[in-house]
DNA sequence: ATCAAAACATGACAAAAGTCATTTATTAAG
DNA sequence: CTTAATAAATGACTTTTGTCATGTTTTGAT
């Protein structure tokens, strides 16, 4: 397994929902739950299964994905460090209706469901917190729905590179120049397309020098160029 | 304006999340709220305006729908009966990310920020239920992300003849025949499409006999061929 | 009942994107 | 360092979908 980690000086905690709780709940939080490194590729919760409890991501990057005609994924969103995962099953109370996998290695701890409830009744802030970063996705959700419906692929990729420097940028390296490390099967299946038709475009980018490609990596030189092509304001 | 009305015997509310509100609360609110008669066509809110409360359906149909590329509309979701208007912007604080408009007359109550909150914060459980609401339009939302993302635009248009019927037959009439009267472009908007093209497969559907078409309305007669087509577990 | 406006319908063509086949790079394991 | 496996790249072709033009029907106001 993992040897557990302390929620005490968790420098994610902070930037998560539970930044408001009492050194007492901490604690009790902390010899409750269960801390886990996952590696790279692998699967902390599958589509269809039912919640036991949630997950708080302490360092990695996970992406959620569902299974949609003939089994081909689509990945609906990301999550980064300080988020929760399986939230949104656990409160509906019936079963995953998406798979939560790594991007990276990815320490992620597990809070089993009693415990969380137990925390969330004396924590309004909590449920307050949970509110509006579901109302957060939500937003984010329909926004991309509007993309997927209206926008050609082309632009859809700008889009979603843009988004993927986003996360890959989000803590370490506050470097200009960042590199997005997915496969082209994951970009085409955040985009909506066809791993030929992202590889193309992709081949268009550099072209026109908006990106480089090293190896199998691709960074970003012009974030301007792209939002220009991704009509993004 | 329009005679408010009250909430004590407002047959929406037990379907709604103020159902466990106690009588002087129900009163409470009755005196705050302002009922207000939509016309067909007449928005509610504006995508871009700030929230001053909340708004409740209590007879018609909503559509709430987005400004996407070139000013194009598009529909993310609809509103029945008994349903919250605007909530997701009022709990994230910021301006209306879509415009909430009517598909036939429609009565709306709305109750102030004010209001809202005070009664929200004396009954957790109408934030649990609201909770548990947008945890299901995110659920729906990321579902119709991979639809858009991943089927062919008959298959849509089948999908969404099938969740139109749905939310048509809703509350009124248990009849096995519903009718759909959206214009084709409406239609075109939730498929993402072009209005010519929904116009041609509707044509194809009808070819087929799995729906009927008198004047502009549509009416399905063979549900599990469009299931079929529309590859809907 | 009449008529103009709006919505619907259809054809012809163009553009976008997908599929299949094949070749070339890159990575990770031995 | 080699090598097999995986991922990336590219070309040729097909299918899907969008656009533009034009004509018809339906609707709602007078």
């Amino acid at each position: 397994m993992f040897k557990n980690l302390d929620c005490t000086n968790c420098l994610m905690r902070p930037n998560s929902c539970f930044n408001t709780l009492r050194d007492e709940d901490v604690l009790k939080m902390n010899e409750k739950k269960l801390s886990t490194l996952y590696k790279k590729g692998q699967v902390i919760f599958h589509e269809g299964r039912i919640p036991t409890g949630i997950y708080c991501l302490k360092s990695g990057k996970i992406k959620i994905s569902k299974i949609g005609i003939d089994g081909k994924e689509q990945i609906v969103r990301f999550v980064v460090p300080g988020g929760l995962l399986g939230i949104r099953a656990l409160i509906s109370g019936r079963e995953y209706m998406a798979t939560a996998s790594t991007l990276e290695d990815s320490v992620v701890c597990f809070i089993n469901k009693h415990t969380f409830f137990e925390i969330t009744t004396e924590y309004p802030e909590i449920s307050q917190c949970i509110l509006k970063n579901l109302s957060k996705l939500l937003e984010e959700a329909e926004e991309r729905m509007t993309s997927l419906a209206q926008k050609p692929v082309r632009e859809r990729v700008a889009e979603s590179l843009l988004l993927l420097d986003k996360i890959f940028r989000s803590e370490k390296c506050p470097v200009e120049k960042s590199t997005i490390s997915l496969t082209r099967e994951d970009l085409a299946n955040i985009v909506g397309t066809a791993t030929e038709t992202v590889i193309r475009l992709l081949s268009d980018f550099k072209e026109e020098n908006l990106i480089t490609i090293v190896g199998r990596k691709i960074v970003i030189i012009d974030r301007e160029g792209l939002k220009l092509i991704a009509k993004n304001p």
